[in-house]
DNA sequence: GCAAGGTC
């Protein structure tokens, strides 16, 4: 993107001095000058006129359903001048190729590494465009609101540049703000700096690389392996194939058994088992010693009894991802399904701005109001009674802000809600007040036995004030009772024996594990990622299977182990790229690196990886014909096929179950299921 | 058709 800088950014030039940089503005605005502000979406510019406003403004259409314009008057240094307070939706601007490169058959897919690329603004944005060249025309200055983060920075590069097509030279202000409330959003209006050139290109660099990158990769797959796959529609995107999984192989375990049986009068027996400290051996002749040793001297010793308070710590507020993550988990529906619901649930007045990272709330938030409106609820109003008695304790604080908005809470009342809708509103309610309540409350006894060498142990745990659990019922914490042994007492198990098993495989991810994971390796962000989640199971890389597992398609294995086999896994799969990417990025934020240099690096690095794919592009082939297997994937789409290496869901083996069991092991390894003769797809004619 | 980032 090429924009001319204005003025105020001609000192930036040496990049050198960006670290010293004070990016402070003296705020200069003589009588009558008008100034045209524009923020990222039309919600903040809303919140930010009624703010410096003081809510009195003047609202104008615009050629676009959701962005208007706010009029009014605001004063910078004793100087009234006429605001205009306007957004656009998000990014205005995106780029593609030229219309040469556009077919896929047009070029060769490695041109895309050096080809022109054109910018465009999208058929939804013109409108949005043309109403900030209308507004500019009349501004002296503008000044940008977007979010202060580096899309943000990014978004308001494609604002002045737009703007610049009509005032070539219009000065340029950039509002820093920590939060949407009064105090810093009118520090920010008093106290403009300058708009960050440096990270405005990092956002234009991710932008390119991105584009040519998925585009080259994807084209080289999609048309080469297209002969090899049964619909050959299917576009084979190189994305998102972290989805692999280990080699596991099962083994053979064996370990010592304790219990002890109380029998109570007028109650069943109350069964006390042990846990072997040594937790399990791999090796039959040590334990089998072990054991005879504890046979032939059976008599149990307690050597510890140990008593402590433990508390069950409520959750965090409540932002997006966790939204996803725990709703996922809790209201059996996918992340985007909650997600869509959450936005209606916005629009509707219900709840708070859904896509938010932030998980503290801030020191001014008024909780009383909004947890006594839920005192009229029938399910959990006398629990919001209760907080409003004296259980209230302010919620913990997370480390995540993203100085936009609050985590996500109720904003209104409702109980006439049904079906998703419900779950979803009772869900953020729920978290709300279990936020504003108190840890759960417990006693944990911890009893230590010896028999002959051995040691074992347990816990029992009574819980004694639930608090928060009461109404956040999402959450487990189970007691658990076990007899009342003393230090120093003995006795003579009820049960003790050597039992097998076998070591079994990581359990299968959820989509609440997948959006974590995702989280952690900086794919996509907190509005993106169960966007990616959905893609991949359209592109049938994974299929979900009992609404809740997650198991790769032989599809998606063939082309892991495909790239693999080239040697490219490590520098090919997402996480290790995106890191990559981003330090690269953040070099440019920093002024570093120039977006010209790192797209020189970046595209080199990756022109130089798919020259050996294309070298190697054999061994793609080959791992397809191997492992890509149609009614195989047509099992696993029913939720039937061989989990290989995983744990048969139809045993019914629950998500929290042992990293052991002792039922017996299924099959191990790769994924062989579809192991065999190259007899699959038909080679290319 | 392909990417990832916004937002409605």
């Amino acid at each position: 993107m090429q924009w001319l800088p204005g003025p105020e950014f001609q000192y930036l030039a040496g990049r050198e001095n960006k670290r010293n940089l004070d990016r402070s503005l003296k705020p200069v605005l003589d009588g009558n000058m008008r100034v045209l502000c524009v923020a990222e979406k039309p919600r903040a510019a809303k919140h930010i006129a009624e703010i410096l406003s003081q809510s009195s403004f003047r609202t104008q259409n615009t050629g676009n359903q959701y962005v208007k314009n706010y009029i009014f008057d605001y004063t910078v240094n004793q100087r009234t001048a006429s605001f205009v307070m306007t957004s656009v939706l998000g990014h205005l601007t995106d780029i593609d190729f030229p219309s040469t490169h556009k077919n896929w058959q047009s070029c060769d897919p490695g041109d895309l590494f050096r080809s022109e690329t054109v910018e465009y603004i999208s058929e939804d944005m013109k409108q949005v465009a043309m109403n900030l060249r209308e507004q500019v025309r009349f501004a002296d200055i503008l000044f940008i609101w977007t979010d202060c983060d580096r899309e943000g920075e990014g978004i308001g590069g494609e604002v002045v540049q737009e703007c610049r097509k009509v005032k070539p030279h219009i000065q340029v202000w950039r509002a820093h703000f920590s939060a949407m409330q009064p105090g810093p959003i009118h520090h920010a209006a008093q106290n403009p700096k300058t708009l960050d050139e440096c990270t405005v290109q990092a956002v234009m660099t991710r932008r390119e690389l991105d584009l040519r990158t998925g585009a080259a990769f994807t084209r080289l797959q999609t048309l080469n392996l297209r002969g090899y796959v049964r619909d050959e529609k299917m576009v084979i995107s190189y994305v998102d194939q972290y989805l692999r999984r280990e080699n596991f192989v099962s083994e053979e375990f064996w370990k010592i058994n304790v219990a002890y049986q109380e029998t109570r009068p007028n109650e069943p027996p109350l069964r006390t088992s042990f846990n072997w400290n040594r937790v399990r051996s791999f090796d039959r002749h040590t334990c089998l010693a072990l054991y005879n040793q504890c046979v032939s001297h059976p008599l149990a010793t307690v050597t510890n009894v140990t008593r402590k308070n433990v508390q069950k710590w409520k959750p965090l507020p409540l932002a997006t991802l966790e939204l996803q993550k725990t709703g996922t988990k809790s209201l059996r529906m996918t992340g985007e399904e909650i997600m869509t619901i959450a936005q209606g649930l916005y629009t509707e007045g219900y709840i708070s701005y859904p896509r938010t990272e932030t998980d503290q709330y801030d020191d001014t938030f008024e909780f009383m109001p909004l947890i006594q409106m839920q005192t009229q609820h029938p399910e959990w109003g006398q629990h919001a009674q209760g907080l409003i008695d004296g259980n209230f304790e302010t919620p913990r604080r997370g480390s995540n802000n993203d100085k936009a908005h609050p985590p996500i809470h109720p904003t209104a009342f409702t109980s006439a809600l049904t079906g998703n809708q419900k779950k979803v509103y009772d869900f953020v309610v729920r978290r709300f007040l279990g936020c504003c309540g108190k840890n759960a409350q417990g006693d944990e006894t911890v009893v230590t036995i010896s028999i002959a060498t051995e040691t074992f142990e347990t816990k029992g745990l009574v819980i004694k004030q639930k608090n928060y659990l009461e109404v956040y019922i999402y959450d487990w914490w189970s007691g658990r009772t076990i007899s009342d042994f003393a230090q120093g007492q003995q006795f003579t198990p009820s049960e003790l024996t050597m039992d097998t098993g076998k070591t079994t495989p990581p359990e299968l991810l959820t989509e609440s594990d997948l959006i974590g994971k995702m989280e952690q390796n900086g794919i996509g962000t907190d509005a993106t990622i169960s966007d990616l989640i959905k893609k991949v199971l359209m592109r049938q890389y994974a299929f979900k299977v009992s609404q809740k597992f997650f198991i790769p398609s032989t599809l998606g294995i063939a082309l892991v182990r495909g790239y693999e086999d080239v040697g490219l896994d490590e520098s090919l799969i997402k996480p290790k790229l995106h890191q990559m990417t981003e330090t690269d990025l953040k070099l440019i934020c920093q002024g570093v690196k120039t977006k010209d240099q790192v797209l020189r690096e970046s595209v080199s690095r990756y022109q130089q990886m798919f020259a050996q794919i294309v070298w190697e592009f054999g061994k793609l082939v080959q791992a397809v014909r191997r492992y890509y297997d149609v009614a195989e994937d047509e099992r696993r789409r029913r939720g039937h096929g061989r989990f290989v290496g995983h744990q048969d869901l139809n045993t019914g083996v629950g998500d929290d179950g042992d990293t052991t069991t002792t039922t017996g092991a299924r099959g191990r390894g790769r994924g062989r299921g579809s192991r065999g003769g190259g007899t699959r797809g038909r080679p290319r004619g």
